[in-house]
DNA sequence: TCTGGGGTCCTTAATCTA
DNA sequence: TCTGTAGATTAAGGACCC
């Protein structure tokens, strides 16, 4: 806990499930248990660690590690393959917990979410009451820990979940946020990969109290304008405390890695058939249909390109997305050349609402108007804003921001 | 040396259009 | 009607995240 619980505005609770696929397995299969657990790819192929257990990590395995390193440095784990169906159904479970302590959740990724659990505290209780009781509901739920971090915004949120694990639970009064921030290494904010360290780095910048002395200007100069002010903000300890509950995956794609590079086209056209299949498949069961098709391609020595088509008409049809991939492919000119990875997405359904509501000559109009929102607005007066409610609020509340 | 899969967001350059 | 220009869109790649 740190200082002392003065109520906040806002409460923001960040659910993270602790090694999250490794730990499904050693609940389900007890004789993982104690020992260390590798689930990703299987030793002997191309592929890196998805999840390990906290016994695996001793040994120095990481997510994302090449599965050949993992098994240098501990060949006598388990490895197992993900069952991404038993993850996704459990992944499920905790949510539907979650909603049980607050209908506002938002999952951002299969083992976490965010939980808005402002104004709760006449129900269950002050912050860490509630952040107990998130725990304890996932414990005798599931039989999984997680760690939770509370806040008053994501970003605090999220930092504050990260820095007690596993089985840890932190709360950050916002009195508190500059001197919890100031210590912090600048790679746990979000958006700091090794490109960004490296160039923060360069400038002297290890700690998030060395980047709260930066200018603005500065930082823009060296990592461009977006980046630069997302960073700065960060420092600050600035970030949104909304929490959004709305489905909004904005594109689908499948992608393969062969198990060695091909350049034969049979196997190269069979496999984008499968993939344009299984893009098709999801697309269908979302009710979705997109207008840009995009072709990814990784060529030997991990070069990688992607080639997008505009459709004529939105689709979800898998021949459709595999015949426009196809075609990408061939007009790309990497033919004869020798293939990693082959992948297809989908994605565009955004511009067709527009288009539906007939909307889309008024696009074109942005230029005249200066912004979307005055079409939104002149198109909210036409149809009635009871059917454009929800993309209009969406839009006009950003634009009040 | 090795580097999966499925995403999002940002930047940049080329192109379009009022 | 022509032309330069600014802003928007599109395509591709890069960085990052889990």
């Amino acid at each position: 806990m740190i200082d002392n619980p003065v109520m906040p505005e806002r409460y923001i609770m960040h659910v993270d499930m602790d090694a999250f696929f490794a730990s499904i397995e050693q609940r389900d299969f007890p004789q993982y248990r104690g020992r260390p657990v590798v689930v990703g790819a299987q030793p002997g192929h191309r592929g890196v660690v998805a999840t390990c257990s906290y016994e695996a990590r001793v040994f120095g395995i990481r997510s994302a590690m090449p599965i050949s390193e993992a098994y240098r440095r501990c060949a006598h784990a388990v490895y197992l393959r993900p069952d991404m169906a038993r993850y996704a159904a459990v992944s499920k479970q905790v949510m539907a917990l979650l909603n049980g302590i607050s209908p506002l959740v938002e999952p951002v990724s299969i083992d976490e979410a965010y939980v808005d659990i402002s104004g709760l505290e006449k129900l269950i209780g002050g912050p860490e009451e509630i952040g107990r009781r998130a725990k304890a509901a996932i414990q005798s739920g599931v039989r999984l820990t997680a760690s939770v971090g509370i806040g008053p915004n994501r970003l605090i949120a999220k930092l504050a979940s990260e820095i007690r694990k596993p089985n840890g639970l932190t709360v950050v009064f916002p009195q508190a946020v500059r001197a919890f921030l100031a210590p912090l290494p600048v790679s746990r904010l979000g958006g700091v990969g090794p490109k960004t360290l490296a160039v923060l780095e360069r400038l002297g910048i290890f700690t998030v109290k060395q980047l709260q002395a930066v200018p603005l200007e500065r930082l823009q100069y060296d990592l461009g304008k977006k980046s630069a002010l997302r960073l700065h903000q960060q420092a600050w300890g600035l970030s949104s405390d909304v929490v959004d509950i709305r489905e909004t995956r904005k594109s689908i794609s499948k992608e393969h890695t062969f198990g060695e590079d091909t350049c034969e086209n049979a196997v190269l056209c069979d496999r984008l058939r499968r993939l344009a299949a299984e893009v098709g498949y999801i697309a269908r069961q979302k009710r979705l249909q997109g207008i840009v098709v995009t072709l990814k391609i990784r060529l030997k020595g991990f070069e990688t390109h992607t080639r997008q088509c505009r459709l004529e008409q939105p689709t979800s049809s898998d021949r459709m997305i595999f015949q426009t991939a196809w075609s990408l492919y061939e007009e790309s000119g990497y033919a004869g050349r020798a293939v990693r990875l082959i992948g297809v997405g989908l994605s565009g359904w955004d511009i067709e609402r527009y288009r539906q509501l007939g909307l889309f000559a008024e696009i074109r109009d942005r230029q005249r108007e200066q912004s979307l929102y005055a079409v939104l607005d002149k198109a909210a007066e036409r149809f009635g804003k009871g059917m454009l409610r929800l993309g209009y609020c969406e839009e006009k509340g950003r634009r009040d921001s």
